[in-house]
DNA sequence: GACCTTTTCTTGAAAGTTGAACTAGATAGA
DNA sequence: TCTATCTAGTTCAACTTTCAAGAAAAGGTC
């Protein structure tokens, strides 16, 4: 199956195939895991999980919309829905930025800490389960390596990425 | 950070929580670009772009229902609704299935080929440009390894896994 | 200030996904 | 056969995501 380089499309050779096979595979059906794991136990898909964890870690346990969609790599929009949703829950807040009063803050609430502090074992373990258990020292660490470089090739970069003319 | 063994729930290391992170970094950027270049030059998401594939690659361009969900991972529910959207393109045609009456047949039509066809290039340029130009040939190696291994943990594995007292 | 552009965030409709309920056909046991 | 159970696939309602459109404030520039 690989072609040669007759000048046609250049295809995946064999083992790259098997390996993108894999990488599909593994990144689904991990995805799906722990959805249903969250879903279960913290009544929650598993991007809104990644939000609570992102105010969490913040100073103050907020963050502006803007930033916590950035970070978390999703869209604005997305972002609003979810916000909406967690806050029908009780477990985020919306406040007002001081500074810019186009700004919104998320902010999680003493609820919604609660809750991540309950939950946050099971994912955990979930978590390890599923990767590091499984994997050597050596694996974990060249796993880390390459998802960074993947990761960087699609960052947007703020802009130099995108512009390598520019320097 | 990393809270040594009192008893309490385990947490990650720091270098797992880094790779974590870069995990689902990458996962979701890839997840998130492959679907904008589909969409875009092909006009489905990448699930059902991944649904064609299995097809094509099929005995008779044709799978049954059941066999197709297990193959691409996702719930027969989903299959449906994909189907009959990929039906309303005239990629797909459902047939029934001679040997049991409650059976169908999901077959990928010419249309569907030439679609296929005609976006793979791009596609697969798309998947190289992210991944195994960025990588050594040892990383590409490792990665497939790595991927095996997660995606082995997660496989209902033929109802086995579930049940390891029956040995 | 007036004007234009950009940034921030929200909204609404369409598309996709999920989980439970449901129909019809296959299977197995008495 | 009669019955109970299981499997294949679909459907419905609730939920999530996307995309395009829009309101409001901020940041130039003249």
């Amino acid at each position: 199956m690989t072609t040669a380089s007759t000048g046609g499309p250049r295809w995946l050779t064999d083992e790259e195939q098997g390996v993108w096979q894999a990488y599909l595979h593994a990144t689904t059906l991990m995805e799906d895991h722990l959805d249903r794991q969250l879903q279960r136990d913290a009544g929650m898909p598993h991007t809104y999980y990644g939000l609570l964890v992102q105010l969490s870690r913040a100073p103050g346990r907020q963050k502006r919309m803007t930033e916590l969609a950035k970070d978390a790599k999703i869209t604005r929009s997305r972002l609003s829905h979810a916000v909406a949703r967690l806050e029908k829950n009780g477990w985020v807040r919306r406040e007002d930025c001081p500074s810019d009063k186009r700004g919104q803050n998320a902010v999680l609430t003493d609820e919604g800490q609660d809750m991540l502090t309950r939950s946050a074992p099971g994912h955990v373990e979930a978590v390890r389960q599923a990767i590091f258990a499984r994997l050597s020292p050596q694996q974990v660490k060249s796993l880390g390596e390459i998802m960074q470089v993947i990761a960087g090739g699609l960052q947007p970069e703020d802009t130099d990425a995108d512009l390598p003319w520019l320097r």
